[in-house]
DNA sequence: TATACCATACTTCCATACCAGTGAAGAGAA
DNA sequence: TTCTCTTCACTGGTATGGAAGTATGGTATA
């Protein structure tokens, strides 16, 4: 037997604690809800105590807003967030694709052309939830393919917010543009190109500029500044 | 009265959070160190309820593991997550860098000028908490120079450990080095020179590429890999 | 001496009870 | 009708007791 797979059972609270933040993630709990200590854990069938300290830990991650003697919220999107997050990310992946370019690690190479090729797919067939999955597998392989591994990780809290936004909007962004600068990328990546890799990354970054603004308009309720 | 100014009392658990956050920032609570919900509880006279969700949010912010039915440790600092923290630091910071030596804000530059006069002073009188927190307004003031406030507080976020080290070593890094840079940046800042300024900035952040490891190394225990 | 067993004193986790603050509905007066 | 006040159901916050799991040191056994 693998000794590394001995896995102690989550406790209650942290079951609850991931229940709930991929319901928020996915937009099946909106912005602005009001959700109750009480009826969560009734609906469950516990104690309050392990759904509010389940709580506690979505007001952690920004995911929900809990106000004394009033009630918990699930967090609105904040506009600036994700765009600091979109800053944020411009330079870190430009850096990434940089080293990358210089590296060349043709393993990695391949796994992207291969996370591409399930994008146009995704695409074809409308499938939204899978090309938002495949697009961020193509970002991570990248951060790996940079010796980086524990930065996407950092990234991907960042992108929680943006994540939602992604969500809500089922829109994933617009999906042809995006598979033709990860192409671009890929290419530039693959011949060592290391302005091109990072300009075309840049670009890919750059069109949320327009986009968020817009799909905050279409749904001001679940935004706000 | 500024209406503004009407707080409610924060709840005894966001209390004694804070109350530990800053205790484990400043390494006053050493790595490793073991922490029991009975223990604060009664050292501080009260239930071990709050206590607990304060445990909770500190586990949150990486400052702690609680480990089911064995005890709560203050986490150790993770020498990847810190240098995942200066990849990104690096990267944001010569965007920022570039951006602000592209906008010229006079008002931003002058009160950066200010810091670093500060950080002579602060070095001279072997003030090393004085010479850390200018050192964190004196890159503050870049991103707010570029426009980008939210993105200071999500790195301010990613520091977290960062910071912990810098405590722990009771060095703040190369000070005169550290000086120099950053009067470096702020004369390519003040002429414009997006170039200049980067390379400054990335060469003062890769001083702590080889910093890390050998703080790390001296004091082995308070590190993992 | 070395090993297996077990009592015991911890730990965190969960359930329950009660508290104080909030807000909206409803009664009553102008 | 409109306004004010009271009431009350409901919220999250705290205290406490006990359940389940873990580590440790002593003890019996080989």
């Amino acid at each position: 037997m693998d000794i590394a797979r001995i896995t102690i059972a989550p406790s209650t609270s942290a079951q609850v604690h991931d229940w709930l933040r991929k319901r928020v993630q996915q937009g099946d709990l909106p912005p602005g809800m009001r959700i109750s200590e009480t009826e969560v854990a009734a609906a469950i069938g516990i104690s309050r105590q392990p759904v509010r300290e389940a709580f506690i830990r979505l007001a952690s991650d920004g995911l929900a807003e809990v106000r004394p003697q009033r009630g918990t919220y699930i967090s609105k999107i904040s506009v600036a967030a994700v765009l600091s997050a979109r800053f944020i990310r411009e330079a870190v992946e430009a850096d990434l694709a940089r080293a990358v370019a210089n590296a060349r690690p043709v393993a990695i190479l391949d796994r992207m052309a291969k996370e591409i090729a399930k994008q146009h797919k995704a695409d074809r067939d409308g499938n939204v939830e899978d090309f938002i999955e495949s697009d961020d597998r193509f970002h991570k392989l990248l951060a790996l393919g940079a010796g980086q591994e524990a930065v996407w990780a950092d990234l991907d809290r960042l992108k929680a917010q943006m994540n939602r936004l992604r969500h809500l909007s089922m829109r994933a962004f617009d999906r042809s543009f995006t598979i033709g600068q990860h192409q671009q990328i890929l290419d530039a990546l693959r011949g060592g190109d290391a302005d091109a890799a990072e300009s075309a990354m840049r670009a890919l970054l750059r069109q949320m500029l327009t986009e968020v603004p817009q799909i905050a308009a279409a749904q001001p309720d679940y935004f706000t500044a």
